[in-house]
DNA sequence: GTTCCGATTTTCT
DNA sequence: GAAAATCGGAACA
């Protein structure tokens, strides 16, 4: 069972957001962030990397998240296989960025996109495990080319997994 | 059908 | 710190 927890995301709105892929208007790739939120939509960019991102707005409002990092929790060794890692020394390399924690999942476009992420019947959900609420630091997305500015990238603060770039608001 | 571009990671210097 | 790798989607013709 592979199990990791939530320790950086970032939103993605609609149209008033350029950095976002709904931004342009609802497509067959994209049309998953227009639809009910609680759905995968997973991309493939750069050739190489999938992304996992979760639809949040009501349906017919584009908008979702990005999940940029996981805290491994439990599958270690089937994850570090996944990601094609001899060296288990490191956890950091298996679920520090968006393309990283995608492939430790075993996640593809294929697979995944569209799942009901909000049941457990599902074999990739999201649950609320109970753990207190952390302190929380808000900073400017990364990796975009557009609205880089807006302050829409929320991490664990303090959390040694989370992916390498800390650019303070 | 062709061209350009990207919400990344890895590898090299 | 910089550049390459490399595929699918969107835009244009």
């Amino acid at each position: 069972m592979l199990a990791g927890r939530i320790v950086e995301v970032e939103a993605y709105l609609g149209a008033e957001d350029a950095a976002a892929h709904a931004s342009i208007g609802k497509t067959p790739r994209n049309a998953i962030l227009f639809g009910p939120p609680g759905h995968a939509y997973v991309y493939f960019i750069y050739g190489n990397h999938y992304c996992l991102n979760v639809s949040c707005l009501p349906d017919g409002t584009p908008g979702g998240i990005l999940f940029r990092a996981l805290e491994p929790l439990s599958g270690i060794v089937e994850m570090f296989s996944l990601r094609h890692i001899d060296d288990d020394s490191d956890l950091r390399k298996l679920t520090s960025g968006p393309g990283r924690l995608a492939e430790a999942f075993g996640i593809t476009r294929e697979r995944d996109n569209g799942k009901d992420l909000t049941s457990a019947q599902s074999d990739l959900y999201i649950v609320d495990d109970g753990a207190p609420q952390p302190p929380i630091l808000v900073t400017k997305r990364i990796g975009i080319t557009k609205a880089a500015e807006m302050p829409l990238r929320y991490v664990v603060d303090g959390n040694r997994f989370v992916s390498r770039e800390l650019k303070s608001v």
